[in-house]
DNA sequence: TAAAATTTTTAGATAAGTCTAAAAATTTAT
DNA sequence: ATAAATTTTTAGACTTATCTAAAAATTTTA
């Protein structure tokens, strides 16, 4: 069986709001997400439920089935794959690849993501620190992965993962040399607004609790 | 400006056509060749010729203007850098990559194929010996290829194309030893069917006058 | 708990691309 | 030059995914 692409940002998207806020998901939050409106939503909600990869009640939300979170985990794979490949290889910049691998991940093929991913040799996470499902639709964790806000003074750590993958936030991080794999370190915090000086390997850049929340450390 | 997939596959469409029979594109040819339906065409030569991609007069079939010939040229770029990188890269056979690239062409990216290009080393033929336009629309050209029915007796040459990319025929050939680049030797013709028997690096083989004029020879 | 505000669904339209059946135009054959 | 055959176009319908406006249901507020 294969899907629209319609089909299958849907079930992305509600994958992504059902992991978010960890319940059922609502008709006004999904058009918003998609940048539809809610009726539009009620529709193709009707249609995936008809085909069993979500359940639907009126008035309810929506949640998935174990089919249709297996195809959404397999769309988000396919889209992670492609992100690593286009960095990689093709030498695009961590801001530059999202918009083009929502259009890969829908390319239909059975094999062509895993000859990708062989390619590739196996990546587990994303230029943006997403970790990348296995085949079986097996999510790769970190142990102990925090956000920055919740990092000590004095205390290190590694940049793995961005929680925001907005092109202007992705620019701001690179001017301020906060990219994956940086090492840093907290050197002060403001109490009245939680602000941060944070030293990296030649500078050091102060940020807001917004950035902070928003960046994910290994504790060193 | 960006077009549908399906404006897009008329063009393809339509381009080819005109190159192989040097006129104008009659409806049914069309419908024909996309697997569509005559009255289906009418509609889209006219959206088509409101675009100023083709010309079109009733009954009179279609030809490509400026415009939309650089547009086809450009999707069957995309689609043969695609299948390089597939075999090259990704490991796929001749007969595999076609359906795939058939999707890959299509998507939007003002950069993408040119990073590939690059990242390829700028190849001027794909894996069926298809040339690859460059970015400005500029086709290589061979100079002295022939079809191997034209070859004559103990004549030598090396394989350089296939002037057919049906997946059956694709695979036939890969059992014959007749792949690109291979060497190869006009052994024997036979006058009654002029089907011929061909020496290659190891063996010797018969194939028939069908087979002879859909691959292109480079003559020693 | 009744009124007000919000969310969700329904009803009806629209656009793209497709189809069948029938009409119109063109081409081929007699 | 007509008639017959073929090609092409038109007319009308269908599907998918969308939208707006209005109705219905739910939630919030007072
Ligand atoms: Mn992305
Ligand atoms: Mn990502
Ligand atoms: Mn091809
Ligand atoms: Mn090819």
């Amino acid at each position: 069986m294969s899907y629209t692409k319609t089909e299958e940002n849907y079930l992305k998207a509600i994958y992504g709001l059902e992991s978010k806020f960890g319940k059922s998901v609502s008709t006004n939050d999904l058009a918003n997400k998609l940048k539809t409106k809610a009726s539009s939503v009620t529709d193709m909600v009707k249609k995936l439920s008809k085909k069993e990869l979500i359940t639907y009640e009126k008035y309810q939300g929506v949640s998935l089935t174990k089919c249709g979170k297996e195809i959404a985990i397999n769309i988000i794979r396919n889209h992670r794959i492609w992100e690593v490949f286009l960095v990689e290889k093709l030498g695009y910049k961590w801001d530059e690849v999202h918009e083009i691998a929502e259009q890969l991940e829908h390319i239909k093929s059975e094999e062509l993501v895993d000859r990708l991913d062989d390619f590739l040799e196996h990546p587990s996470f994303d230029p943006h620190g997403d970790p990348i499902p296995d085949k079986k639709g097996n999510i790769p964790t970190r142990k102990k992965a925090i956000q920055l806000s919740e990092l000590g003074i004095g205390e290190e750590g590694i940049i793995v993962g961005v929680k925001n993958t907005n092109n202007e936030f992705l620019q701001y991080l690179e001017e301020m040399n906060l990219t994956l794999g940086k090492k840093i370190q907290v050197e002060k915090e403001f109490d009245f607004d939680k602000s941060k000086i944070i030293k990296t390997d030649n500078q050091s850049v102060t940020i807001s609790k917004e950035v902070s929340s928003h960046l994910i450390i290994e504790k060193k």
